[in-house]
RNA sequence: GGCCCCAUGGUCAAGUGGUUAAGACGCUGCCCUCUCAAGGCGGAGUCAGGGGUUCAAUUCCCCUUGGGGCUACCA
């Protein structure tokens, strides 16, 4: 394939929360661009005014400014071929209607909805395919005058030349072919008078001059509708890439009910965009060596059309949680608490403001968490112990652990050794610690885990020589205390 | 129903006629360790089924099965 001057493009419908797939559709488009040194433009699909709302194209827009995903040309940022908003261009779109209707390529069809489903119905109980029977391609003037004196606003249908075989040549799946007798007169432009996606999208492709169409498979079936039109009006065909749909675990297309589905949702849940990138171009696509985590220069570098997959893709939650771990391992201890905090604050745990000492020790206490998460909203669970200081144990083993025998003595002996330390810090705690596995000849486990659980009220947990540094001497003693009591209650 | 796409382990996948069929996530064993996590070293697990073509099929063709998409005055 040739990549030169590759203008791509992604055009969101703005009409919800910007799903995953969409994410991925415009990811590869990007990838594409920024590996070629193309242009990725931004256009939006609004034509359908029911569910079309300026917030959600606010998120879209935001959420792919979030992902890292520029555009340098589009919506926002302008270019040489907009408008790049399609309710914006409906002349355009009218123009390029006329010159159809002219050429004999399109007809307006006056039928009504009744018409058509009453149509619809009779095809389906004859039990053959609901199709629209062209009814009104040869309208006589007299009919045409009489729908016009009922009122009635007509569609614009586009004519299918029949047996003709319209041949997709996609840069993922290869030679695809279709029968145009499958395909039915089908309308361009609505009665409202905006032009309908399969018309809009070839006008706004073609005008806007872009070289290759990547986009979810869902569109191959249109495919052909759209190169028609091309053809009847002259325009050069681009080059498709249609890539496969991800799939929730059960391979049903992901939706709502497989859990978190717009980018929105995983930013709220503490995902980071670099994760996010890096997990969702693993999605249908991978990189040439073993490492799969890759900064995305690096997936820009490898990129390329050829190595994307055909089959679709399950979205592996696991898999993006591995990776985004990764990816929060990496953050300063500043920035993971910033993550965390309104975490933090939804538990109760902290106020929404803090005092510079408070929220320096609420970054120490965050990064004890840092490695044991896998997203941000996972945090307040490790680092619950902080924040309650009234809490029962977790398990009856955990309970046992403080019924030992051994139990009071080291418990005693760690709080008596603890009260006389003077400098409290990880060093200290752990040659304490340290001193009562000697002094005891009971073995580590025996020491620790008292401890831990007199405490924590848990068997598993942060270090204890990080834990009690930041708990404090007084927090310390009094829990050693109240849990023992609890524990032989 | 018609048309179209897809099919390697639980998941993502490499592979492009001859390989011990990579690697990653997950699972699991051991090590490390007070514990969990992380990390290190191992392990189990796959070419959907049936026909061809060929000296040889995971790889090419056909059928079946399974999944998905389109078939809207939604995109």
């Amino acid at each position: 394939m040739t990549y030169e001057n590759i203008r791509v493009r992604f055009a969101p419908s703005p009409t919800g929360p910007f799903h995953i797939g969409g994410a991925r559709s415009a990811l590869f488009n990007w990838l594409l661009a920024k590996k070629t040194g193309g242009t990725f433009v931004l256009r939006i699909e609004d034509t359908d005014r029911e569910r079309s709302s300026r917030e959600s194209e606010e998120n879209i827009k935001a959420a792919l400014r979030w992902l890292g995903m520029d555009w340098n040309e589009g919506v926002d940022v302008g270019g040489d071929y907009g408008p790049y908003r399609q309710m914006e261009r409906l002349d355009t779109y009218a123009r390029y209607t006329e010159q159809l209707i002219a050429q004999g390529d399109a007809y307006y069809c006056y039928c009504t909805d009744e018409e058509l489903e009453t149509e619809r119905q009779a095809l389906l109980a004859a039990g053959k395919m609901p199709r629209y029977g062209n009814r009104c391609r040869n309208l006589t003037e007299e009919e045409i005058a009489r729908f016009k004196a009922e009122g009635r606003r007509p569609t614009v249908r586009f004519r299918v030349p029949a047996g003709k075989s319209v041949v997709v040549d996609d840069q993922v799946r290869g030679r695809v072919t279709f029968d145009s007798d499958g395909i039915g007169d089908f309308v361009i432009v609505k009665s409202d008078g905006i032009p309908t996606y399969n018309y809009a999208v070839v006008i706004d492709d073609a005008l806007m001059k872009i070289t290759h169409v990547i986009r979810a498979e869902e569109h191959l079936s249109n495919t052909p509708r759209q190169i028609l039109i091309y053809e009847a009006l002259g325009f050069p065909v681009p080059a498709f890439g249609h890539i496969s749909l991800i799939l929730g675990k059960d391979r049903s297309k992901m939706s709502k009910r497989h859990g978190a589905t717009s980018v929105e949702q995983y930013r709220q849940l503490g995902y980071l965009p670099e994760a996010l990138v890096n997990f969702l171009s693993l999605l249908g696509w991978s990189p040439s060596g073993e490492e799969e985590i890759l900064p995305v220069e690096e997936i820009i570098r490898q990129f390329s059309l050829e190595h994307v997959a055909k089959n679709p893709a399950v979205f592996d939650v696991d898999k993006l949680n591995w990776i985004n771990q990764h990816y929060l391992r990496k953050l300063s201890d500043e920035a993971f608490a910033d993550l965390c905090l309104p975490h933090l604050v939804a538990a109760g745990f902290v106020a929404a403001e803090l005092t510079p000492e408070d929220k320096a020790w609420v970054v120490q206490v965050l990064a004890l968490a840092k490695e044991q998460v896998s997203y941000a909203a996972q945090a307040p669970d490790v680092v619950r112990l902080f924040f309650t200081d009234d809490f029962d144990f977790e398990t009856e083993e955990a309970k046992a652990v403080l019924q030992d025998e051994t139990a009071p003595a080291v418990l005693e002996l760690f709080a008596e050794k603890l009260q006389a330390l003077e400098v409290v810090d990880g060093a200290s705690v752990q040659a304490l610690l340290k001193s009562v596995v000697k002094e005891t000849k009971l073995g580590g486990k025996k020491v620790y885990m008292p401890v831990r659980v007199s405490i924590t009220g848990c068997q598993h947990g942060p270090e204890l020589t990080h834990i009690i540094p930041l708990l404090g001497v007084e927090r310390t003693l009094k829990r050693l205390r109240a849990s023992l009591a609890k524990a032989q209650a």
